[in-house]
DNA sequence: CTGTAATCTTTATGA
DNA sequence: TCATAAAGATTACAG
């Protein structure tokens, strides 16, 4: 069917199983390129990079943050990024630490909301023929080049702004959320933090807080006391202070 | 866990294996509504059909156009198209008509081509797994926008100043410890990115900066005006502000 | 990712 | 008004 122009594709040196077995392929319809790849497994074309992970090491990549920075990554620096998920058996849930819940849970978002391709293989030797499915489709097919492709910066401007409050003491993304939404920028925030006060009951008891922050939910004073020790190394407080009645 | 409002469900009449499973389900988290469905097997939201073969029935309609139809028809319906593909093992590839290499053509073209959404699971249950997870994600956990990273398990006080500042663009560990030792505090280095100004040539390009991050080393021209983006909003630059010479 | 524990904020209640 | 308790929400952590 096709032309015996051989195809081309670059794979991580440190993928020696894979590399081994297209060494011990008959037929020569791809040749694979070592080289330390930063962000994917294996490359295709400049518009795609593949990921290549085993059932087990998914499984296990969930408890450190691996493969999420990972697939998030590889999002990043290819149009199309794709997961070859291999072996994924009864083996993989048996005696692991993650609950199944957690397992499909992350393979769901993965696919359909991370919109990373999904394809499951049984096998090495399946992987293979994934990878050179695509290759041909990529390199014959559409008639596409092999090119090395520099990294675009990926956050959006309003999602790296939450992600810098993030790193408060005592906020997850909700609360980033709606100091981003109600102060725009981090600066803004960390100036309302500034400013805003601890009010003390007359027996000297923290009661709740006055000012830039008082009109949202969610902030009280444990929130400002310990995070403006962590931002301006305010100390704990003035005695008798702010009296309220 | 969550709240105790049942997730709901539209399941296709004739999947009834599936069904009964979620009839004899202990916890009544999810409740389908039986109906006869035309595009797809199961519906979680207007957005969202999921088709669901299982490993030997992907196969064999191969040899038909049958898959294809069903699944470009899911995806003319819904915005997100989803095929669990249960039960892909070595029995699947046995003593059957289609080739190896035309099974995984097909399967990475659905996936990455045609962008529908592949999960593979290992059997029903697991199938019922994924579809419950879906619903929850649609149906309660809905507005969750980005991702957050995580911090390190107990942070001292200075080390938790860093991971703030590593929150900026252009910055690693190193340089956020350097702003960290001269400055202090967030706030005092937020106060010092705010004030450092871009210095332009005459032809008004950006030559260096100025103000209080001019001495270290590490921060130039493209650190400050990213970062002042980010972090104050900050137009581009008033034009034929600084020169010199 | 999920599920559970720990923590914080907010509302309710009684002194 | 203040203090405490209960309820609701969010974050932290382990698997």
């Amino acid at each position: 069917m096709s032309k015996n122009k051989p195809l081309k594709i670059i794979i991580d040196d440190r993928e020696t199983k894979l590399c081994s077995l297209f060494d011990n392929k008959e037929d020569k319809i791809l040749e694979y390129e070592k080289e330390r790849l930063n962000v994917a497994d294996i490359i295709v074309s400049n518009e795609i990079g593949i990921e290549r992970k085993e059932g087990f090491d998914f499984v296990n990549s969930l408890t450190d943050n691996r493969l999420f920075d990972q697939l998030l990554r590889l999002k990043d620096n290819y149009n199309i990024a794709i997961l070859i998920l291999e072996g994924l058996n009864q083996n993989v849930f048996d005696n692991i630490g993650v609950s199944i819940n957690s397992i499909y849970g992350a393979l769901s978002f993965i696919s359909y909301k991370l919109h990373i391709s999904v394809i499951p293989t049984i096998n090495l030797e399946h992987t293979a023929i994934v990878i050179e499915r695509i290759a041909y489709r990529e390199q014959i097919k559409d008639d596409l080049p092999l090119m090395r492709r520099v990294a675009p910066k990926a956050l959006s401007k309003k999602d790296r702004r939450s992600f810098i409050i993030e790193g408060l003491v005592d906020i997850g993304p909700k609360k980033a959320k709606a100091l981003i939404e109600r102060f725009k920028t981090p600066y803004q925030v960390f100036k309302a933090i500034k400013h805003t006060e601890i009010v003390y009951t007359r027996t000297n008891n923290p009661k709740g807080i006055q000012g830039p922050l008082e009109d949202l939910t969610g902030f009280g004073w444990k929130f400002v006391e310990k995070n403006q020790k962590i931002l301006f190394g305010k100390k704990k407080k003035s005695p008798q202070k702010k009296i309220i009645n």
